[in-house]
DNA sequence: CTTCATCTGTAGCATTTGCCACAGTTTTGT
DNA sequence: ACAAAACTGTGGCAAATGCTACAGATGAAG
């Protein structure tokens, strides 16, 4: 457990004696179970030690929406999303998982007892939210692209540079990979054909390789002679 | 200067014996000026003091996207974008503004000298950075959403819900809010035509006042009689 | 091995959207 | 007061997108 970035820098010894000095519990979901609706807790933030889980919550019109998906390290609660809004927010499971509640207060202020680590503690908090706002700007980032070629091109090249040279498979099935970018599945099946089509880019399932100069822009073909 | 809530809790002479601590910097800026271009320095803070700036980045194919918009209190840095992706991040005031920069590590760590407001000024500054982060689902949400009507109707339910009952005014320009939607202008404003002729809502310029049940479908008009 | 569920891939069509281009209005700056 | 810039508002048109439906592929569970 120790391994978890939050607890960077503490021993399994020291941690074990945190724990039990701000009130940590542990709990265990099945696939499929709600882990945590936004609503009473005020504070309250769960770290999800294994196992996969997302965010979603339900619109006005009573579809529900994808906010965030959580893998192992991740944070959530209601202060990392928002506050007001009047819908409902829900953590579901995805898998079977293992969820550690704390409160902020717990970990922000410093306690009577003599834990010490407490400043590495909101040092670790502090480098995650940040890491999950960087997330959050990339993905604004992408979805601000007019076009599904754009966002998915933008997608790429990300990818791209993340994993180097060569080619490389996505970590999301592409029915998520449409959710993420915020089009419509068959759209972005659509793009990846017509894309191949044109030699941009080769793909089988998954699996990526990006040529050369990308085709960004396909509207304004004012290409045409006389 | 010790009202923003970066500095909350910590009073004027206090602050000014921090400031000196950790090797704050002020600064001030020019409309148009370019504050701080994401490249070199690692963990550089920038808090602005007054006026209004924006945060763009210039993309593969040359145009550039606006990521951010700033105001007083609001922090800005390259560990609250990302630090990977090879584009190059610009802040730029919008309106003559002051900046005062600091390093996380200096806020974060305990110094040698006596501030024993550093606990008070990281609680601060977590608070701020999870505000941010809840804007920035925000927006996502608005995102997802795949039509423009239904970005529309979101982010006006939600103003609605934040400046009470009856008509009110959004905060941007309706230039500003197309760029925040993700939309093109001409379309946001063709959409708020139409859903002035469908009764949904009225408006002049930027004041807005929805009606009851607003139609958040278009498609799908399989309503019709026989 | 078989069954069931999820995922990948394709296609047609109506709708929506982006992209100009232009005119009147408001705001800003000098 | 005047000029310049930014903003609001409208229209037409081609292109992009979403929606629906279906079929094969893949993978998980019994």
């Amino acid at each position: 457990m120790q391994h978890l970035s939050i607890f960077n820098g503490i021993s399994q010894e020291e941690l074990s004696r945190m724990l039990r000095c701000f009130h940590a519990v542990q709990k265990t979901f099945r696939r499929g179970q709600q882990i945590q609706t936004y609503s009473s807790s005020l504070k309250k933030i769960g770290i999800l030690l294994s196992g996969k889980a997302h965010l979603y919550c339900v619109d006005f019109d009573g579809s529900y929406t994808l906010l965030e998906r959580f893998g192992p390290d991740d944070l959530f609660g209601e202060m990392f999303s928002l506050p007001l809004w009047g819908l409902e927010y829900i953590v579901e499971a995805d898998t079977d998982c293992q969820v550690l509640f704390v409160l902020y207060e717990d970990i922000i202020k410093r306690c009577p007892n003599a834990c010490d680590h407490h400043s590495q503690l909101s040092d670790n908090l502090f480098q995650i939210i940040t890491r999950k706002s960087q997330a959050l700007s990339l993905r604004i980032n992408l979805l601000t692209a007019r076009t599904v070629r754009q966002r998915l091109l933008h997608y790429l090249t990300y990818q791209q540079k993340l994993k180097g040279e060569g080619s490389f498979s996505i970590d999301m099935s592409l029915t998520e990979l449409a959710e993420y970018l915020g089009v419509d599945r068959s759209s972005l099946m659509r793009e990846i054909r017509v894309l191949k089509s044109e030699g941009a880019l080769a793909s089988k399932g998954r699996l990526f390789s990006l040529s050369g100069n990308l085709p960004w822009q396909t509207r304004k073909k004012n290409g045409g002679s006389s």
